[in-house]
DNA sequence: GTGCACCTTCGAGCGCACTCGAAGTCAAGC
DNA sequence: GCTTGACTTCGAGTGCGCTCGAAGGTGCAC
């Protein structure tokens, strides 16, 4: 089984980070230390990569890096962090649910203003 | 009728947004001039308070500033530029639709996780 | 008339999330 | 054996949207 893994700029086409995002991820502890091959190059796994994919999703739904951070290091500690773990994407979750509420109340409003437009330019 | 006006703090209470950044929103040219009164302080009135609670909107669903002084300088030049206007507010209401899909499926993968975590109690 | 609260301008500072660039290493191709 | 190019680390820089603080003016209460 060859988990050769892929390099840093696979890996930043694959997830849609910039290689730069990804050492700085890797830096601030976001991903756990990615394998290396034989001459010292980052090479991303499969779990890297899905791991990458997650945290995407969690950075556009709004979550601070701080946040990400913090749950990295849970799952890092293990399985006895799993409840707190669930705690922290639920709590997340919520604010996701208020955030398209208010956004689609905004929406609303912005197609308001725009028939108003529609309406001034038929008139 | 008097369009007395209310202070900068009550303007600040009232639209969400600290004085700091009415003034700050003032002089970017986001908001026009506020009126003042005999002793040179900021009056709001309605029709500012109106402005204040559009550009909260457009903030909120993720308008960049720079876009929002362009839409404010095309309102001060006159109706030659509702067009333009309009224009703004469509392509933005298009990026709003896109970002609330996205929420959408990311809350659908945030579910998906927190079942998981659910079921891996359970058992 | 003095304290006080609240306003004014102005420019500098901050927090977040990257983003970049310098300087060096290493392996492959010619 | 030298160039090329992608990688490495590290610390500094950037852009956005505020946020703050210093220094001073104004009007009312006592």
């Amino acid at each position: 089984m060859g988990m050769t893994g892929i390099t840093i700029q696979e890996a930043s086409r694959t997830s849609g980070l910039s290689a730069h995002t990804l050492r700085y991820y890797e830096r601030i502890g976001l991903v756990p230390e990615v394998g290396r091959d034989a001459a010292g190059h980052r090479s991303y796994t499969g779990a890297d990569l899905a791991w990458l994919e997650f945290l995407t999703k969690l950075r556009r739904t709004g979550m601070p890096i701080a946040d990400m951070c913090r749950y990295a290091e849970l799952l890092r500690r293990g399985p006895e962090t799993a409840a707190e773990r669930r705690r922290i994407l639920q709590e997340h979750r919520e604010r996701v649910l208020e955030r398209i509420a208010q956004l689609n109340g905004d929406l609303a409003v912005l197609d308001r203003k725009i028939d108003m437009y529609h309406e001034m330019e038929s008139s």
